[in-house]
DNA sequence: ATGGTATATTCTAAAGATCGAATATTATTA
DNA sequence: TAATAATATTCGATCTTTAGAATATACCAT
């Protein structure tokens, strides 16, 4: 019981985790969009970013309305942008170590190339 | 640049996204344990916590303190905790979806003796 | 009905996560 | 310096996630 709670609580995380899902809750910020508009302002295509929206579908993240040809997604619960938030608190407390990160990753992509 | 800092927000979630690691961060709530009494708290296999707790440490969500034979592990900013109360106050608001969550778990364990 | 537009699903290969077993490391005490 | 205790790392098998290509479905207008 205990455990199924916690393994709830980890999907709902595992939900979040990917760098597409949180781009587009954060799209949604402000209210509902299409999926077409999500899928022009991320620039990405339209099957993964269908797949995407089926998982947070799923874990009840996003809540989805047709209207004709159209499907409308925005975010169930205002607590979901809360916590979005406090992380926006929690990078900024911690935004050394985000830089140090972006220049590590900015450091591979010139070995990379 | 957004998108390095989106990476980071999902590897945040992704560090969480485990019930093993959920259950970790819980353990911690009221201060520091060394990976000992974690280990035989939570019932788990050595190598398996030790990864866990490698994870978690990865992504600066807990800190460790070295002291003499032991580690001892905390939970690096409050923010954190704050993020898993609010997510407490998520869940009970939608308590009769885990509740539902949990039967169909139930269920498939029927399913499956 | 047909054609077009919007969105979802299925499939497959590649990459990543997870576990337990075995092994390594570090500190302590005899 | 051994032996022991606490923790970490490596390895290999298995399972999950991901992206994109192809295909399917649903709705609208003609």
């Amino acid at each position: 019981m205990q455990d199924a709670l916690r393994q709830f609580k980890a999907d709902f995380f595992q939900a979040l985790a990917h760098p597409t899902r949180i781009a587009i809750v954060e799209q949604l910020r402000e209210g509902e969009l299409s999926a077409g508009t999500i899928i022009e302002r991320l620039g990405i295509e339209q099957a993964n970013a269908s797949q995407h929206l089926a998982i947070l579908r799923a874990k009840n993240i996003l809540v989805n309305r047709k209207a004709g040809n159209q499907v409308f997604y925005s975010v169930r619960d205002r607590r979901i942008i809360e916590i979005l938030d406090i992380m926006r608190q929690y990078f900024h407390a911690h935004i050394t170590e985000v830089l140090a990160t972006l220049k590590a990753i900015d450091k591979a992509d010139k070995v990379r190339r």
